[in-house]
DNA sequence: GAAATTCATTTGTCAGACATTTAAAAGTCT
DNA sequence: AGACTTTTAAATGTCTGACAAATGAATTTC
C-alpha cells in the first residue's frame, strides 16, 4: 500500500482508498494495527486532521475500529454479518426511497428472492425456525396488535423463513430486500391490508415448510405476492382518484 | 433534526448519525444543501474539524457530495444504482474473504438467487440482453483468452441474464452475490475448470432464455451449480491431500 | 452592453496545542 | 519477593486559528 499521487485533490479520499485497497487485497489482515495517525501523516506527507478524515471514512464503512490509550490505534475490523446486514438495509432503503422505485418492482424482487430460499428452507429448517414462524403467526392473530407491531412481526416471520435455509450468505442478501420493503409495505398496511388473509397465507407457508414441501411453499409465496400486488394497485388507484 | 447528547464520546459519529437520520427520514431531501461546516460546528457546539470528520463519514457512504466555492457546500446525494452496486460488491467481497465462508455456501446462495431471476428473464429479456449473452459465449470460446478475461466474460454473461429480468432492484441485489464470488471462482478457474463444459452450459441457458422456457433455464442453472460444486470439492480435496 | 476584475463565501489543508484514555513501567509498602 | 499504588508515555479525541484554493456573484471598466 502507500502511494499517493499529489496532483489531484481530496487527499483524505485518496488515503482512505489506499488503505481500503490494502485491506481488500489482504495486505492488511484482520485485527492488524495500522500505523498511528502521526506516522500515517508523516508517511503520506499530510497533516494529522487529513489522516483522521481518511480514517473516519474507513470507520464509516466498518473497515476499521479505533481504540484509545497507550496500546490503542486503528485496527482492521472483521466485517461481521450484523454490520453487513445493517449496511445493506441502509443502502437498500435509501436506494428505494430516493429513486422512486415502483411498488410492484420492489415487491416482485422481494418475493422472487424469497422463493429462492423456500426450497432450501423446506429442506433444512430447524424446529427452532419453525417455532419462530408459528409464534409470529400467533402474534399476528392477536386483536390488540398495533400496525407497527404487526409489520415487525411480519418481517420476523419472513426472516425466520429465510434463515431456515441455513445459508448465512443468503440471509445477508435477503435482509436488505425484506427490510427495505418495510416502509413501502406500511403504506399499504395502514389502509387496506387484511390481517386475516395474511395470517392464513403465513400459516400455509409454515405448514409447507414443516411438511418439507418446497413446491407448496413457493406456490403460497406466489399467492402472497399476488395478494400484495393487488393491494398495492388498489392503494395506488385510490390515491390517483383522490388527487385527480 | 439535530440533537446531540454531550455525555458519551465520539462526537463526529453522533453528528454523522444525526444527519444520516435526517436524510433517511426525509427531513433532508435530495440535492438539498446542508448548512456550512462553520454553521454546523456552531449548531452542534463543536469545532470545524469534528464536523468535517462527520461529513467525511457520510461522504464515505455516498450520502452527501461536497462542492467548493462560493455557492458550494455539502449536498444530499441521490444514491444511484451504480453507487449501491459498488458498495454491495465491496461489502460482499469483504464479508466472504474475512469470515472464511465455505465455497459451497457462497456457491449455493449465488445460484439460488440466480435461479430466482431466470423465470422473469425468460419472460422479459430483450434482444439486447440475448445478444450480450451470445457474444459473451462466443468470447468464452476463443482459444487465446486469458483466465482473467474468461472470468470477466463469465460475470458479464450472468449479469446479462440477471438484467434480462428487467427489475433493477433484483439486478442490484444480485450484483453483490455474483461479483463477490469472483475471487472464489478464480481459485477454481486456474486449476480445474473446463471451458468447453462451461460454454456448453451457457449456450443451453441462452437457448432456454431465448425460447422463453423458464423451467429449462432453471434446470441448466442447477446443472451449472452441480458442476461448479463438484469442481470446488475436487480442488478442496486435492489441496487437503497435498498439505496432509 | 460585454468583458474583466474584485470580492465574499465555502471547502481543503495545515500547524500546534490540550484533554482523555489506557497500559506498561516505575516506585512503594508489607 | 510480591502485591499494590503512582507515574509516565503513547495514542486518539477535540479545539483554535490560520491560510490556500475554488467558485459564483457583484463590481468595475471599456
Amino acid at each position: 500500500m502507500k502511494i499517493d499521487p499529489n496532483k489531484p485533490a481530496d487527499l483524505s479520499a485518496q488515503i482512505a482508498a489506499a488503505i481500503r485497497d490494502a485491506i481488500v487485497s489482504g495486505a492488511l489482515i484482520v485485527d492488524e494495527r495500522l500505523p498511528s495517525e502521526a506516522e500515517l501523516a508523516d508517511h503520506f506527507h499530510v497533516s494529522r486532521p487529513t489522516v483522521r478524515e481518511a480514517l473516519k471514512r474507513l470507520a464509516a464503512q466498518s473497515l476499521i475500529r479505533t481504540q484509545r490509550g497507550a496500546t490503542g490505534g486503528a485496527f482492521v475490523r472483521r466485517l461481521s454479518y450484523e454490520d453487513a446486514y445493517s449496511q445493506q438495509i441502509t443502502t437498500s432503503t435509501l436506494l428505494l426511497s430516493m429513486n422512486a422505485i415502483r411498488f410492484d418492482t420492489a415487491c416482485e424482487a422481494r418475493y422472487a428472492l424469497e422463493r429462492a430460499c423456500a426450497p432450501l428452507s423446506a429442506q433444512r429448517r430447524s424446529a427452532d425456525h419453525l417455532a419462530t414462524m408459528r409464534s409470529e403467526i400467533f402474534r399476528q392473530g392477536q386483536p390488540g396488535l398495533t400496525d407497527e407491531a404487526f409489520c415487525a412481526s411480519d418481517v420476523a416471520f419472513h426472516r425466520a423463513l429465510v434463515d431456515g435455509a441455513g445459508n448465512p450468505v443468503l440471509s445477508y442478501q435477503l435482509a436488505g430486500a425484506v427490510e427495505a420493503m418495510q416502509p413501502l409495505m406500511n403504506m399499504i398496511t395502514f389502509t387496506a391490508r387484511s390481517r386475516t388473509e395474511i395470517v392464513g397465507l403465513h400459516a400455509r407457508i409454515a405448514d409447507a415448510i414443516e411438511a418439507r414441501e418446497a413446491a407448496a411453499a413457493e406456490a403460497v409465496l406466489s399467492e402472497l405476492e399476488v395478494y400484495t400486488q393487488d393491494l398495492g394497485r388498489n392503494v395506488m388507484a385510490e390515491r390517483a382518484q383522490r388527487s385527480g
